[in-house]
DNA sequence: CCTTGACCTGGAGCGCACTCCAGGTTTTAT
DNA sequence: ATAAAACCTGGAGTGCGCTCCAGGTCAAGG
């Protein structure tokens, strides 16, 4: 498929059909050509660059981050430089919130047990007067 | 240290002051101890307390979700269930945040030296002569 | 035709997660 | 004793990234 109305770009990118327009609003995607009615048309490029996008979006790149690449972008061959420049500041960030997630994962899993032992060694409690089992201290979110 | 006032815990957590009053008023945190002034004087369990929450927080657990588990937490034993699903749910989401900034790491890298090679292969379009001696790197042991 | 639904524009509104402010009290330093 | 710094409260304000709305045009089906 090579031209697609605003629903199919919507149904295809996974952006809304408002989000697209605000996308091209503030300069985030091109003017998009528009059928003689006024009605948008998309083609192949803007679905490349609107999944680009969403990549960039959501491993934490901010929309004005995106709006300075895209003017460089349109700024042609020149900004090459600083475009990789902004690229491999990005990677950096998406390395760094890999490894935060790694280690919230170990914590997670080490909490998870931890419940689950709580949740084997309680399976008749209710009533039974526990004899002096040393008081967990709380809060040890 | 055991007992630290505002300041000092926000060193200490990274938190603003305003961020944990904010916490505390949305039931994040427990009502904080205070000195007969009435200024906060934060224990041990808050720094721990908080750091969990900043460890979800990070890796994209919603405040409310936070203040769902919290709550849960203060209601005791008879929530481990949930609370384990709770966790077990948000390692899902952690699992695939880290796919795909993984994705999203070799996409860049391939940008990157596309980049690189553009700029390699563009030594001497604008006019200039450049001999093409490559820059050698000197080691200074 | 006529209805229904997709689309158009400019601008307002929203939820989130803070952050700041005014106006006051308490503590610390000189 | 006094000035400055730290803290208090309740509430307003902010920036982000959308999302929705009113009021209108355009197009496809019966």
């Amino acid at each position: 498929m090579s031209r697609r109305t605003p629903a199919q770009m919507a149904a295809e990118t996974g952006l809304s059909i408002d989000t697209l327009r605000y996308y091209e609003r503030i300069g985030l995607l091109d003017p998009v050509r528009r059928e003689p009615s006024g009605h948008r048309s998309y083609g192949d490029a803007y679905v490349r660059r609107v999944n680009f996008l969403k990549r960039v979006r959501a491993t934490g790149m901010s929309i004005r981050e995106m709006q300075h690449y895209v003017n460089l972008f349109r700024d042609g061959d020149g900004t090459i430089t600083e475009r990789r420049e902004m690229l491999e500041a990005h990677r950096e960030a998406v390395r760094a919130q890999i490894n935060e997630l790694h280690e919230t994962l170990t914590l997670l899993d080490t909490k998870i047990s931890g419940y689950k032992r709580q949740e084997a060694g309680e399976g008749d409690d209710t009533l039974i007067l526990r004899d002096s089992t040393p008081q967990q201290e709380r809060k040890t979110s």
